[in-house]
DNA sequence: AATTAGCACTCGACTTCAATGAGTGCTAAC
DNA sequence: GTTAGCACTCATTGAAGTCGAGTGCTAATT
């Protein structure tokens, strides 16, 4: 469809606005190391690429800007995929220089590196919870009239839920309950948890304690975990130095956005496995119309963890955050498997 | 020092300027109820005004706008106390409406509500959990090289640890010394656990466990607690609202600081009991400049527990946030005190 | 037939200028 | 002591003009 000249165009258009964040016009083109040609030949050729919709004006007599469309054929045909330079990759390796055991702490810096990296927005979905297995429960009386149950998983994730517990159940019932819950539950995953008891575990459960059915119901309702993994930001106020930003409506449609989590999540999960790239409206989000949000997922061997994604605007450092995303998804990858599978 | 109509009129200025945001001119004064004489007696008013320091122009030819010293003298003397409404009393009681265990719900539930019903940003530092007794430690093994350690505390606090367990220690030794954990440090403060530890418990452990060394300091290592007290947040964009706040600069410097945590804790701790005013530059902080924080305490009986607190432009409702905060406070004393202290 | 030089044209960005009006300080009259 | 009156200041607004980087089109060149 298009030639390898108006290829080459668009690539060095997309280029160019990448770097300067200013209209690309004919003249400055011409003058690139890449570009053998002239200046009117340019125009005739982006007048062409403007009319398939890849690149647009600003106003009459202004530059080319990449459109959408056009971000969207950079990212899929014309990406040089970049090799990262050694500090990068320096960096990106001390997140698991310490010894770490915890997930939320491998997570979180990785936010922090990545956002510090690029300066945009980093954004890291957590393990969900729900795929560990449990590895004990344990409920513990506080007062007379409330306990916490503490659950603990293969991994080392801890739940805990602070609930009533009426006066009339009397300890020996406790114990006895979570003896079975434990005996009985023990490497199941916490999303099957409730499932299992109210199948499983009923009969078992009504033969031995007396005030059965209240029981049942006060585990179970504290064990309705959490439905959203936990986020995790880096440079949430990086955004506001990228040059796109000046309009301050618009910055507070996008922080108020970063800052509501349940409106983050329709927009990083579902995500194939490896890297994805969405731009502008195909977020589907008017806050993030001006944005591009690139994601990667991690895993433990091949069960899909997590996601880390990198939010920026759509005149992003496309080759580069795609280099950054996939070198670290494969080492958590490598790191967390090394780590839980065993 | 200052006559009665010097005062009226700095009153008036302060709560014209807080309420329009516009600098306030003697034309416009004049026609205030509040006020009988005429444009050009204010302005020798406000002349003398000015040259205490009371209030400034813009420039030559503008109208008056209070400054921090105009702001501390309205907080301290002028301030008409506001009644609140019964709607805002509603809507604060409502955080107490559920049965909540968790100290962090209603916390949280608070930063959102006061943030909502002001409009300027919350802060809410949460009750220090050093200060609450341990109830009951637990360690439980996750694989041969690691465990984690739950603490317990009196009032539902869960607080677990994950650490290196070296597989030369054995069961049984953990176990006894999970026992004399329990024994000894049940009802001991989080914070004076690592001292007890190595004062208290050093001898007895030494005499029960083989790997005596290994165990006390990987266990107390993992009690160090973590130095500050959780912070929640409302409406951290509300101040993008705020009209004093065009320019990107300073709402990036103020976003920053938002998002900075250890940044908050000097702004609102160590602050006396009661509601506490620190207008501008009052508060030490360059991102704070254009920026008032009220900040009130909270408790437990007697004892402080934590601090909630509104950051808001220098021109600030005073009077509105300081009702507010006074009302939840002791709210939230009186029902975390009815909860807790049994 | 493809490329390029040349040129008229467009339009945002910036500057200048004048008009407007909300504000001031000062003086003199009340 | 208060106020009316007046000259003065200065931010804001809008109109007019310049500049320059850009375009599209046409005609000449290769």
């Amino acid at each position: 469809m298009l030639t390898d000249r108006q290829l080459l165009i668009l690539q060095v258009i997309v280029d160019d606005f990448i770097r300067s964040a200013q209209p690309v016009g004919s003249r400055s083109l011409s003058k690139k190391d890449e570009i053998s040609f002239s200046s009117a030949t340019i125009r005739n050729e982006m007048a062409d690429l403007e009319e398939l919709g890849y690149i647009e004006k600003t106003h009459t007599s202004s530059g080319r800007v990449p459109s959408e469309k056009g971000y969207r054929y950079y990212v899929d045909h014309l990406l040089s995929p970049q090799v990262l330079n050694k500090q990068d990759i320096t960096i990106i390796q001390s997140i698991f220089a310490e010894r770490i055991f915890e997930f939320e702490k491998i997570i979180q810096k990785s936010a922090k590196i990545l956002s510090d990296l690029t300066n945009y927005t980093s954004i890291v979905l957590g393990p969900a919870a729900s795929f560990n297995k449990l590895k004990r429960i344990q409920i513990i009386p506080l007062s007379k009239e409330s306990a916490v149950a503490i659950f603990v998983t293969d991994s080392g994730h801890v739940e805990n839920r602070t609930f009533y517990l009426p006066p009339t159940v009397d300890a020996s019932d406790l114990e006895k309950t979570v003896n079975i819950l434990n005996e009985r539950l023990t490497g199941v995953a916490l999303e099957d948890l409730n499932d299992k008891i109210y199948k499983e575990l009923a009969m078992l459960l009504r033969q031995h304690i007396r005030n059965y059915d209240l029981m049942m119901h006060t585990i179970a309702d504290s064990l309705k975990m959490p439905a959203n993994e936990k986020l995790f930001f880096g440079g949430k106020t990086n955004m506001l130095s990228q040059p796109e930003f000046h309009d301050i409506g618009k910055i507070r449609e996008l922080l108020q956005m970063i800052d509501h989590e349940e409106w983050i999540y329709p927009l990083i999960k579902n995500d194939s496995a490896g890297i994805n790239v969405k731009i502008g409206r195909e977020n589907k989000n008017s806050a993030m119309e001006n944005c591009s949000l690139i994601t990667a997922t991690y895993s433990v061997g091949t069960e899909k963890l997590g996601t880390i994604a990198i939010l920026g605007p759509t005149r992003m450092e496309y080759s580069r955050v795609i280099s950054l995303l996939q070198f670290l998804s494969k080492d958590l990858t490598s790191v967390l498997t090394n780590l839980y599978q065993k």
